[in-house]
DNA sequence: AGAGGTGGTG
DNA sequence: CATGCACCACCTCT
């Protein structure tokens, strides 16, 4: 990779030359792109590196004006492009040259698969990492900074950009060799499809009543900080320095976001003996000043996480929010999102709410019914599972009902939690002791109940516990695509062996059930887009949280779409879950939630 | 800067 | 013997 062949194309002529020439005549090309912003709204495109495994060109986009050409190139369908991180360069080329890429093979991506559950995985997934890894090359990448200035291009960011996509020939030879060995092919593919989707979903953002989400903040500030001067006033008999200032302003006493000096007030003050601050043991201290801790929190967690920071994300240019979904930001191939996380926003209307459809557009708010415990039916094929769910009964009350042994009619409400209980608590491989805290009986009971359980549904049973002895005889757990997780094995001598051993035997139960929902969801996305775009929807998808896509489309089309929606979402889940029906439940809506 | 605690989501 | 999966944001403290 010395010396890195590459020509800086500068004219229209040259440009259809080569296009005509050379890359006409590709299968495999390589993209990448270099700009002056991370954000795609904000970046001017400066270069676009087109590569073969012999030579870069590098389009100089300022000194050209036509790129119909290129278009045609990048979303030819038959012509695979390599790309690292291609979703950047799908957003950014969608953005600036009105380019919508497709046919990806992404490095990143594949490379995330590769690692999926071991340690810092997401960090072994640079092009400098990747460079180095398969190709012992190292990759200066300080240069990529220089864009940002977005001054006259130099010798130095011409050759790096050209290096950017000639390593991605050798890397792809070698990376998919691993993917068809580790039998990743199916899942690569998926991947590969969902991310052009994800770019389009994120361009697109999300719209936030901006007014609204203040008014909401500022009545839960007055109610924080009513509540924090109740619990010092409360507490300030307790300390020392107790009298008001010269202002008559009484001070606070201790730093109620301080682990460290609550421990020290509900300890040593109150001598109350908590372990820790955290909610159960607050909850069961009984104490008046843990009450209002607990109510003061509740606020506070709000506006801390919820609050001016959500709203600072705003995008200047589309007034919308954009966050990163990074579609393999898990280890079991769920997505992630950050800046902000808009798949932990509280499930209260008043936040949702917040989150609306712009003007003359509405929401489709679709998601899977019971999505991991059909899963769970299908993969242990567990008669009495898949019976419950074939003849469309309440899944909970059915296992309540036979588990206390008595009709259908006569389960009670505490009866169909505790089994609901244990319903989900199977999927996380939890275990009597803590079955039974959250029901409220004791260990011993919560082990008769779930022995009972198990003898009811020893298909589960069984499926459970295969699932658990065959990662840590082979060292990973799949879903039903092939989508691995793999797990690092304690060695024999290892004093916490038994330890890892069972987090690994619970991360192993899971990973099937919670990955092959992350994969209904990510087909499902590409259905619904491919059919939207076939379909001439006026619309997209906004957003998903696990097992729920939300779509923004035009009032018009709003019926049509929901129903495009649904019925491909299921199409979706048919695809992978074959003993057990799918539903999804959708609802046409000015805001997001139900 | 990074760890640990706390708590929001599916 | 102990035994709850997967995340991200914010806070304080070191």
């Amino acid at each position: 990779m010395q010396d890195p062949q590459f020509e800086h194309i500068t004219s229209q002529d040259r440009l259809s030359e080569v296009i005509e020439k050379d890359l006409k005549k590709r299968d495999i090309i390589a993209i990448d792109t270099e700009g002056t912003s991370l954000d795609p709204y904000a970046n001017k495109l400066l270069l676009l590196q087109i590569g073969t495994p012999e030579k870069a060109y590098i389009l100089d986009i300022r000194k050209l004006k036509d790129f119909s050409l290129v278009k045609e190139l990048l979303e030819d369908p038959k012509r695979l492009k390599l790309t690292q991180n291609g979703k950047f360069d799908y957003e950014a080329l969608k953005v600036s040259l009105g380019i919508a890429m497709k046919n990806i093979y992404d490095t990143m991506l594949a490379e995330a698969l590769l690692n999926a559950g071991l340690e810092s995985s997401p960090r072994l997934s640079s092009l400098k990492l990747l460079a180095k890894n398969y190709l012992d090359v190292d990759l200066k990448k300080e240069i990529r900074e220089t864009f940002m200035a977005g001054g006259k291009i130099t010798k130095d960011q011409l050759e790096y950009a050209a290096l950017d996509v000639l390593v991605l020939f050798p890397i792809f030879g070698k990376q998919y060799a691993k993917i068809k060995e580790k039998s990743l092919t199916k899942t690569a593919k998926l991947e590969f499809a969902v991310l052009p989707v994800v770019g389009e979903m994120e361009l697109r953002g999300t719209a936030i009543d901006v007014n609204k989400w203040r008014t909401n903040l500022e009545s839960l500030k007055i109610k924080r900080d009513e509540m924090a001067k109740k619990i010092q006033s409360e507490i300030r008999p307790l300390y020392k320095n107790s009298q008001a200032d010269l202002f008559g302003n009484m001070g606070n006493v201790v730093n109620l976001n301080s682990q460290k000096q609550l421990m020290e007030l509900f300890n040593d003050k109150l001598g109350l003996e908590l372990p820790s601050t955290g909610v159960s043991f607050l909850q069961k201290a009984h104490h008046p000043v843990a009450q209002l801790l607990l109510e003061y929190r509740g606020y506070e967690k709000l506006l801390s996480s919820f609050g001016e920071n959500l709203i600072s994300k705003i995008n200047k240019k589309t007034k919308r929010l954009h966050p990163d979904f990074f579609q393999l930001g898990t280890a079991t191939g769920r997505f992630s999102c950050s800046n902000p996380n808009l798949q932990q926003i509280p499930r209260d209307a008043t936040f949702r709410s917040c989150f609306l459809a712009k003007k003359g557009y509405k929401l489709i708010n679709a998601d899977y019914s019971q999505a991991e415990l059909r899963i769970l039916a299908d993969y242990s094929r567990d008669p009495a599972f898949v019976k419950a769910y074939r003849e469309n009964a309440d899944l909970h009350t059915l296992t309540a009902s036979q588990m206390y042994n008595v009709p259908f009619e006569k389960v009670t409400k505490e009866m169909r939690q505790a089994t609901k209980t244990i319903n989900f608590g199977l999927m996380y491989g939890r275990g009597a002791v803590s079955i039974g805290i959250q029901i409220g009986i004791s260990a011993d009971e919560a082990k008769k109940l779930l022995d009972k359980y198990f003898k009811t549904y020893e298909g589960v049973k069984k499926w459970l516990d295969k699932a658990a002895a065959e990662a840590v005889q082979k060292g990973y757990a799949e879903t039903r695509i092939g989508r691995k997780r793999w797990f690092t094995l304690p060695d024999k001598s290892d004093p916490s062996y038994t330890r890892e051993i069972g987090s690994i035997e619970r991360a192993a139960k899971n990973h099937p059930i919670q990955g092959t929902s992350a994969d209904m969801t990510k087909l499902a996305l590409v259905f619904i887009n491919a059919r939207f775009e076939k379909e001439g929807i006026n619309g997209g998808i906004v957003h998903t949280v696990h097992d729920e896509i939300v779509s923004e489309v035009i009032e018009e089309q709003a019926e049509l779409a929901s129903k495009i929606q649904q019925e491909e979402m299921v199409r979706a889940g048919e695809t992978l879950v074959k003993n057990v029906p799918i539903v999804a439940d959708v609802a046409i809506s000015d805001v997001w939630g139900h």
